[in-house]
DNA sequence: TCATTAACACGGG
DNA sequence: CCCGTGTTAATGA
Protein backbone atom coordinates (compact mmCIF):
# COMPACT_ATOMS: atom_id res chain seq x y z
CA UNK A 1 0.00 0.00 0.00
CA UNK A 2 2.57 2.69 1.29
CA UNK A 3 4.59 1.13 -1.84
CA UNK A 4 1.95 1.79 -4.00
CA UNK A 5 2.20 6.14 -3.18
CA UNK A 6 6.34 5.75 -4.01
CA UNK A 7 6.01 3.51 -7.43
CA UNK A 8 3.23 5.89 -8.54
CA UNK A 9 5.59 9.13 -8.09
CA UNK A 10 8.45 7.14 -9.33
CA UNK A 11 6.97 6.90 -12.60
CA UNK A 12 5.96 10.86 -12.42
CA UNK A 13 2.09 10.77 -12.77
CA UNK A 14 0.25 13.79 -12.28
CA UNK A 15 -1.33 14.15 -8.67
CA UNK A 16 -4.78 14.02 -10.48
CA UNK A 17 -3.41 10.51 -11.76
CA UNK A 18 -2.39 9.37 -8.49
CA UNK A 19 -5.44 10.57 -7.25
CA UNK A 20 -7.53 8.30 -9.81
CA UNK A 21 -5.34 5.03 -9.25
CA UNK A 22 -5.49 5.04 -5.37
CA UNK A 23 -9.29 5.69 -5.60
CA UNK A 24 -10.13 2.84 -8.84
CA UNK A 25 -7.77 0.42 -8.23
CA UNK A 26 -7.87 -2.26 -5.79
CA UNK A 27 -5.59 -4.52 -3.94
CA UNK A 28 -4.85 -8.13 -3.86
CA UNK A 29 -2.72 -10.29 -2.44
CA UNK A 30 -1.83 -13.54 -4.26
CA UNK A 31 0.40 -16.41 -2.62
CA UNK A 32 2.88 -17.98 -4.17
CA UNK A 33 1.74 -20.36 -7.06
CA UNK A 34 -1.33 -18.17 -7.65
CA UNK A 35 -2.85 -17.30 -11.04
CA UNK A 36 -3.23 -13.74 -11.60
CA UNK A 37 -4.23 -13.85 -15.48
CA UNK A 38 -5.44 -16.61 -17.54
CA UNK A 39 -7.29 -16.89 -20.89
CA UNK A 40 -10.18 -18.34 -19.18
CA UNK A 41 -10.27 -16.13 -16.33
CA UNK A 42 -10.87 -13.44 -18.91
CA UNK A 43 -9.63 -10.76 -16.50
CA UNK A 44 -11.06 -7.10 -16.50
CA UNK A 45 -8.17 -5.87 -15.08
CA UNK A 46 -4.41 -5.71 -15.10
CA UNK A 47 -2.19 -6.52 -12.23
CA UNK A 48 0.70 -3.56 -11.44
CA UNK A 49 3.07 -5.26 -8.96
CA UNK A 50 3.73 -3.53 -5.72
CA UNK A 51 5.91 -6.11 -4.12
CA UNK A 52 6.92 -9.99 -4.53
CA UNK A 53 7.22 -11.27 -8.28
CA UNK A 54 5.03 -12.60 -11.18
CA UNK A 55 5.98 -14.87 -13.92
CA UNK A 56 4.29 -15.01 -17.25
CA UNK A 57 4.02 -18.30 -18.99
CA UNK A 58 3.38 -18.90 -22.28
CA UNK A 59 0.47 -21.78 -22.65
CA UNK A 60 -0.56 -24.44 -25.54
CA UNK A 61 -3.79 -26.33 -25.80
CA UNK A 62 -2.64 -29.07 -24.91
CA UNK A 63 -0.87 -28.18 -21.39
CA UNK A 64 2.56 -27.57 -22.58
CA UNK A 65 4.12 -24.47 -20.67
CA UNK A 66 6.76 -22.06 -21.70
CA UNK A 67 8.23 -19.49 -19.64
CA UNK A 68 8.95 -15.75 -20.81
CA UNK A 69 9.94 -13.51 -18.17
CA UNK A 70 9.45 -12.06 -14.83
CA UNK A 71 7.10 -8.76 -13.46
CA UNK A 72 8.66 -7.24 -10.62
CA UNK A 73 7.79 -4.47 -8.30
CA UNK A 74 6.92 -1.92 -10.21
CA UNK A 75 6.25 -3.13 -13.80
CA UNK A 76 2.64 -4.11 -15.48
CA UNK A 77 2.00 -6.48 -18.29
CA UNK A 78 1.61 -5.50 -21.14
CA UNK A 79 -0.09 -8.48 -22.54
CA UNK A 80 -2.99 -7.98 -20.72
CA UNK A 81 -3.12 -4.29 -21.98
CA UNK A 82 -3.57 -5.15 -25.26
CA UNK A 83 -5.30 -8.60 -24.69
CA UNK A 84 -8.22 -6.82 -23.02
CA UNK A 85 -8.60 -3.00 -25.74
CA UNK A 86 -8.12 -6.02 -28.39
CA UNK A 87 -10.83 -7.67 -26.66
CA UNK A 88 -9.09 -10.88 -27.45
CA UNK A 89 -8.08 -13.81 -25.29
CA UNK A 90 -4.84 -14.59 -25.19
CA UNK A 91 -2.94 -18.17 -24.40
CA UNK A 92 -0.70 -16.13 -21.41
CA UNK A 93 -0.78 -17.07 -17.85
CA UNK A 94 0.68 -14.92 -15.69
CA UNK A 95 1.24 -16.52 -12.04
CA UNK A 96 2.75 -15.33 -8.63
CA UNK A 97 6.33 -16.89 -8.38
CA UNK A 98 6.48 -16.10 -5.11
CA UNK A 99 3.94 -13.67 -2.54
CA UNK A 100 2.82 -11.00 -4.19
CA UNK A 101 0.86 -7.25 -3.30
CA UNK A 102 -0.75 -6.61 -6.38
CA UNK A 103 -2.83 -3.06 -7.77
CA UNK A 104 -5.25 -4.52 -10.02
CA UNK A 105 -6.18 -1.32 -12.48
CA UNK A 106 -9.70 -1.67 -14.23
CA UNK A 107 -8.77 -2.05 -18.02
CA UNK A 108 -11.76 0.59 -19.16
CA UNK A 109 -9.73 3.07 -16.97
CA UNK A 110 -6.60 2.52 -18.21
CA UNK A 111 -8.19 3.14 -21.44
CA UNK A 112 -9.15 6.54 -20.56
CA UNK A 113 -6.03 7.37 -18.38
CA UNK A 114 -3.98 6.77 -22.04
CA UNK A 115 -5.76 9.18 -23.28
CA UNK A 116 -5.81 12.02 -20.48
CA UNK A 117 -2.73 11.87 -19.11
CA UNK A 118 0.67 12.07 -20.99
CA UNK A 119 2.95 10.56 -17.74
CA UNK A 120 0.62 7.22 -18.15
CA UNK A 121 0.66 7.09 -21.77
CA UNK A 122 4.54 7.32 -21.10
CA UNK A 123 4.51 4.84 -18.92
CA UNK A 124 2.31 2.50 -20.83
CA UNK A 125 4.34 3.09 -24.20
CA UNK A 126 7.69 1.87 -22.00
CA UNK A 127 6.33 -0.55 -19.75
CA UNK A 128 5.23 -2.33 -23.58
CA UNK A 129 8.93 -1.51 -24.76
CA UNK A 130 10.54 -3.50 -21.70
CA UNK A 131 8.01 -6.54 -21.85
CA UNK A 132 8.71 -6.60 -25.70
CA UNK A 133 12.52 -6.58 -25.00
CA UNK A 134 12.16 -9.32 -22.36
CA UNK A 135 10.36 -11.49 -25.22
CA UNK A 136 12.76 -11.23 -27.82
CA UNK A 137 15.51 -12.57 -24.69
CA UNK A 138 13.54 -15.37 -24.11
CA UNK A 139 13.33 -15.39 -28.17
CA UNK A 140 16.67 -15.50 -28.33
CA UNK A 141 17.01 -18.26 -25.63
CA UNK A 142 15.00 -20.36 -27.42
CA UNK A 143 15.98 -20.14 -30.71
CA UNK A 144 20.42 -19.72 -30.54
CA UNK A 145 20.91 -21.39 -27.12
CA UNK A 146 21.43 -25.37 -26.53
CA UNK A 147 19.33 -26.57 -23.22
CA UNK A 148 22.47 -26.53 -20.92
CA UNK A 149 22.79 -22.55 -22.06
CA UNK A 150 19.17 -22.10 -21.46
CA UNK A 151 18.95 -24.12 -18.12
CA UNK A 152 21.71 -21.26 -16.85
CA UNK A 153 19.98 -18.26 -18.37
CA UNK A 154 16.82 -19.63 -16.29
CA UNK A 155 18.10 -19.95 -13.00
CA UNK A 156 20.23 -16.62 -13.29
CA UNK A 157 17.01 -14.68 -14.07
CA UNK A 158 15.49 -16.14 -11.52
CA UNK A 159 18.08 -15.36 -9.38
CA UNK A 160 18.15 -11.52 -10.04
CA UNK A 161 14.20 -11.51 -10.05
CA UNK A 162 14.17 -12.92 -6.81
CA UNK A 163 17.55 -11.37 -5.37
CA UNK A 164 17.93 -14.91 -3.82
CA UNK A 165 21.13 -17.41 -4.41
CA UNK A 166 18.40 -19.71 -3.43
CA UNK A 167 15.65 -21.47 -6.01
CA UNK A 168 13.23 -23.43 -4.55
CA UNK A 169 11.85 -25.80 -7.41
CA UNK A 170 11.91 -29.29 -8.38
CA UNK A 171 13.47 -30.99 -11.17
CA UNK A 172 10.06 -31.22 -12.79
CA UNK A 173 8.97 -27.69 -12.61
CA UNK A 174 11.65 -26.26 -14.39
CA UNK A 175 11.61 -29.20 -17.23
CA UNK A 176 7.97 -27.83 -17.29
CA UNK A 177 8.48 -24.35 -17.58
CA UNK A 178 11.47 -24.89 -20.17
CA UNK A 179 9.31 -27.19 -21.94
CA UNK A 180 11.66 -30.53 -21.75
CA UNK A 181 11.97 -33.69 -20.02
CA UNK A 182 13.08 -34.11 -16.62
CA UNK A 183 15.69 -35.98 -17.32
CA UNK A 184 16.88 -33.44 -19.57
CA UNK A 185 16.59 -31.14 -16.52
CA UNK A 186 17.94 -33.60 -13.44
CA UNK A 187 21.11 -34.41 -15.92
CA UNK A 188 22.23 -30.70 -16.70
CA UNK A 189 21.91 -29.93 -13.10
CA UNK A 190 23.93 -32.66 -12.02
CA UNK A 191 26.46 -31.15 -14.41
CA UNK A 192 26.28 -27.74 -13.26
CA UNK A 193 26.69 -28.64 -9.93
CA UNK A 194 29.90 -31.15 -11.10
CA UNK A 195 31.18 -27.53 -12.71
CA UNK A 196 30.38 -25.73 -8.98
CA UNK A 197 27.99 -23.15 -10.90
CA UNK A 198 25.40 -24.68 -8.65
CA UNK A 199 24.79 -26.82 -5.31
CA UNK A 200 21.65 -29.37 -5.00
CA UNK A 201 19.32 -29.83 -2.28
CA UNK A 202 15.80 -31.87 -2.75
CA UNK A 203 13.45 -28.99 -3.49
CA UNK A 204 16.32 -26.43 -3.52
CA UNK A 205 19.13 -25.15 -5.99
CA UNK A 206 21.59 -22.33 -4.47
CA UNK A 207 23.76 -21.07 -7.07
CA UNK A 208 27.13 -20.21 -6.81
C1' DT B 1 24.42 -36.27 -31.59
C1' DC B 2 21.15 -35.05 -28.33
C1' DA B 3 16.17 -35.20 -26.60
C1' DT B 4 12.36 -38.07 -25.03
C1' DT B 5 9.97 -41.83 -22.85
C1' DA B 6 9.66 -45.48 -19.74
C1' DA B 7 11.43 -47.87 -16.13
C1' DC B 8 13.88 -48.60 -11.90
C1' DA B 9 16.61 -47.92 -7.48
C1' DC B 10 17.80 -44.90 -3.80
C1' DG B 11 16.80 -42.23 0.09
C1' DG B 12 15.12 -38.06 2.62
C1' DG B 13 11.19 -35.84 4.71
C1' DC C 1 5.53 -44.54 2.63
C1' DC C 2 5.63 -41.00 -1.04
C1' DC C 3 7.97 -38.28 -4.09
C1' DG C 4 12.11 -36.03 -5.84
C1' DT C 5 16.25 -37.38 -7.82
C1' DG C 6 19.85 -39.93 -10.63
C1' DT C 7 20.60 -43.14 -14.20
C1' DT C 8 20.00 -46.31 -18.03
C1' DA C 9 18.16 -48.39 -22.21
C1' DA C 10 15.51 -47.94 -26.27
C1' DT C 11 13.83 -45.02 -29.76
C1' DG C 12 13.44 -40.95 -32.54
C1' DA C 13 14.72 -36.49 -34.88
Amino acid sequence: MDNLEEILEGNGFEKELVAEIKNIGRSKRVSSGGVVVSADLGSEEIPLVLSGLLKLLRKDDQGNELFLYHLQSGETCAMSITCCLEGKTQDITVVAEEDSQLWMIPMHTVDRWIQRYKSFRKFVFRSYQERFDELLGALDGIAFLKMDERLMKYLLDLKQASGSFVIKKTHQEIAKELNTSRVVVSRLLKQLERDDKIEQHRNRIEIL
